[in-house]
DNA sequence: TAATTGCATTGATTTGAATCAATATTATCC
DNA sequence: GGATAATATTGATTCAAATCAATGCAATTA
């Protein structure tokens, strides 16, 4: 019977393990670091409807979710309800629950059966505070994903595709000022090249050849050689304001 | 003397304050909090081609840009630069040294004369040790952001406006498996909303009138009300692969 | 070496969204 | 309330990029 009742508290375990390492949150954090975490998580199951916590209530950590949908909101004054977001599997919410203020600005109630996973606040703030190292990674791997995702966005938001590349070419180069030609190699195909930036790849191949006849670089394989930073960035014109 | 001193190393502090703040990693912390970590903080100016640090170099924490520019690469074992980015003012690099590993695995070299602030690492280790709501409140206000941004792009790789806007929708919507309608309250302007999604507002404008002809939702000023969230999803075809 | 496969380039055509432009609607201010 | 400005809708036209299609080129494998 002990044995039963370990399987399934390891089978647990394990799951929330792999929630955890799902989330953006925990990303790139090793094993023995999630181990360590999932000791001060819950599982909570809810029936639809059921709230996770209600609007003022006393924080105590925040949530993951495991299965199902978690909708987040806040009921106005008059009456309405205000969709804050909806949470589907591995996305983190109540996250500033961590942060400043001890009680739940919103209200967040399952709309499925769902399963949410709980990391309790103080528990966190200890063994953060005895695993400097942990947060140092936390920090680390969270920032270097931010950087990641504003580059992306950085670029997809200039409307020509000249743009786009232009502005990706820019930020590849060294120096961006000098007039000395500068050499980028590419570390994927240029297909991917071409989905990260939002077009297909014949519009890549087009405007790579554009460049190349308008003299402001050039291409062999692998290998783009940008003569004309100058020239290039002429093609950065205004972006949206998102 | 001591005045003049004072007074100049007041404004250093000013600067190195302002730049925490402009930076991604330290957004949302109080002033209390952006003056204790600025105390581990110097200001590094940098001539152009001066290093800020060499591959394999032992790591003492990581760095803003303040001004100028830095570009951050590495030489591959053929002799051949291979750029990893350049950073402008108010990106932090190498926040990988706060993570695993003893040793920069790369080179920054600033490319224009610049100045940086070195968060140095023991320092600041110690600091979250001292003050772990300092860390919850860092890894909150990163994990927002970082929630926000994943948020962005998906909403903008999705080629077709009709596919945007359902999708949009759909992450707005409570249940979005339920065949009752909906009520979502717009927050902003429409102009808002379509530059968010990367489109002009007389395209939402059409789009949002297509979807009501079509009976899937109702518009009536700042309401969107979904009827038929379903036949909103039958636009969502499937999303390049970023 | 020939054959297969995946990637890249180039051309012709189509199409979806931007732009330009006119009007309607709502909000703001005196 | 009426005047003014900001926002929203709708139509006509233009244009940039997607699509369709053919071919070239390089890498892998038999």
């Amino acid at each position: 019977m002990a044995e039963k009742e370990s399987l399934a508290s390891r089978f647990k375990k394990a799951a929330i393990i792999e929630t955890l390492r799902q989330c953006r949150m925990f990303a790139g954090l090793d094993d023995r670091a999630l181990r360590e975490l999932s000791e001060l998580c819950a599982i909570r199951p809810l029936t639809k409807g059921q709230y996770v916590f209600h609007e003022s209530e006393l924080s105590i950590g925040f949530y993951i979710v495991q299965t199902g949908a978690i909708n987040v909101r806040r009921i106005t004054p008059e009456g309405k309800e205000q969709v804050i977001n909806v949470f589907r599997p591995f996305d983190s919410f109540a996250e500033a629950a961590l942060g400043v203020g001890d009680v739940y600005p919103v209200d967040a109630v399952a709309i499925q059966p769902s399963q949410v996973v709980l990391v309790r606040k103080d528990p966190f703030r200890f063994l953060l505070k005895s695993k400097p190292d942990l947060v140092l990674n936390m920090l680390s791997s969270m920032s270097i994903h931010l950087k990641h995702l504003v580059q992306l966005v950085e670029d997809l938001k200039f409307k020509h595709i000249e743009a786009k590349l232009a502005h990706w070419l820019f930020c590849q180069c060294t120096d961006s000022r000098s007039s000395k030609p500068q050499v980028i190699t590419l570390d994927t195909t240029k297909k991917v090249l071409a989905s990260r930036l939002g077009v297909t790849s014949e519009t890549l191949s087009r405007t790579l050849a554009k460049f190349r006849q308008e003299k402001l670089i050039a291409v062999t394989g692998k290998t783009i050689t940008v003569n004309n930073m100058h020239g290039l960035q002429s093609y950065l014109e205004e972006t949206a304001d998102f």
